[in-house]
DNA sequence: GACGAATTAGACAAGAGTGTCTAAATTTAT
DNA sequence: ATAAATTTAGACACTCTTGTCTAATTCGTC
């Protein structure tokens, strides 16, 4: 009845097909209703698939859950990747390349379904099971903030900002470029486009007053001066 | 036996000590169990009652859940407030004062059990009570960030800072001065006394680089630019 | 079409948790 | 000291969930 396309390779077929489904919908109900509340049946019935081949996929409860913060990390992680690797480099307009990269990184990254369940997964649960969210640690932010502070080290380097320190400088961007974004986050929500957007530039045009390069010199000693006292 | 010092106010007896006790002890079994998570007998036991006792106070489970977070949002409320009564109007040394203020909101605030507490409860169970999370919402951060813009624009109408938008200016403020404890609020940590010193510092700095008053003219005049643009 | 692997529905035992009830004990106020 | 109110321990019915098992069915492959 199918033709033979794509042996071993997407979209899955069959068995992979249905492990991918069941993570997938274990992912929603683990948001949804917490760990303790997530229910096996309605996980099975919102995949699509019997209960009984949920436990021969994953074993048990718990074992599917590690799967699921094991999936969605790497996945997210692709995805963040991805996005540094547009990092404007080499910047025409540094204002609006930047808006350009946080609004990427926002929308690709943060936002969408991923990114707010691994999100949310990590703040319900986090506690629970140290070990695993060391690994998400190590394995996300512990790969990925460094990342990004190398590109604005480079971009220091190359003399579009004047920052010290770009581990700081990539938390504060962070901070600043999320800034009014962070109840919509609390409580589980996904911001509109023209949200994330607007709370981009102005992050960024924040970060640039600060950081960028058009400041006077004797701003720039004061600083120092202040940071010697 | 005991002497009739205080009849009617603190320290709470009998009757309300127990309510008291039941909602603390509540508080902190929903949030490292979650609540479909958390068991009665054992809230019950951590706050010294039995189980019958605890039913006899607040009627079911769900009551006392939209008990307890009322109670700590008003807990909150009530500390955000004198902290934020501590917001420097006439700074000596703005950097410092700044510094301090944002070290006091966090330490006194954010980071002590209250704050801890109703901010994991908010991210875990939010989207499963959208109208007490709108309460919330409503008497948490739609009094408080308000307050705190105000108190910005004071400083800036003081000629302390250069902002145009306080709100803006107050949510930045904020996300500079904890960006550096983003992690640690995700997995449900308390940050050292030194991380949040440290956070607030490199905020403030940033935040003066970006809002301080020594920026030359022209610097202003290309934000006003860019702003046209 | 036929074979083996995977899936399904359903029943099932075991365990845990909620909320109620009762009778005894304790606290509090008078 | 006494009466009223509160608290307690324990038992209880009820519900829900997990994880296993079995027999029938479907699916993928050759």
């Amino acid at each position: 009845m199918k033709l033979h396309v794509s042996p071993d390779t997407f979209p899955p077929r069959g068995h992979e097909a249905k492990r991918i489904s069941i993570v997938d919908a274990a992912a929603g109900v683990f948001c949804r209703e917490g760990y303790a509340g997530a229910n096996i049946d309605l996980i099975a019935v919102e995949a699509g698939v019997s209960r009984q081949t949920v436990y021969n996929h994953h074993g048990d409860k718990e074992k599917l859950f590690v799967a699921v913060v094991r999936d969605l990390t790497e996945r997210c992680n692709t995805g963040i990747f991805a996005t540094i690797a547009t990092f404007p480099d080499q910047p025409k307009d540094l204002e609006a390349d930047l808006i350009g990269f946080a609004v990427r990184l926002n929308q690709n990254c943060i936002c969408n379904r991923d990114g707010k369940f691994l999100r949310k997964l990590i703040q319900t649960e986090g506690e629970r099971y140290p070990e695993l969210f060391a690994e998400w640690l190590e394995q996300g932010p512990g790969r990925t903030w460094p990342a990004i502070a190398a590109r604005f080290a480079r971009l220091a380097y190359g003399g579009y900002l004047a920052i010290e320190d770009p581990d700081v400088a990539a938390r504060q961007f962070l901070g600043l470029v999320n800034a009014e974004l962070q109840t919509t986050f609390m409580l589980g929500g996904t911001p509109r486009e023209d949200e994330v957007l607007q709370s981009a530039t102005n992050g960024v045009r924040t970060f640039l007053r600060a950081f960028g390069k058009r400041r006077s010199v004797a701003s720039v000693e004061k600083q120092a001066a202040l940071a010697s006292a």
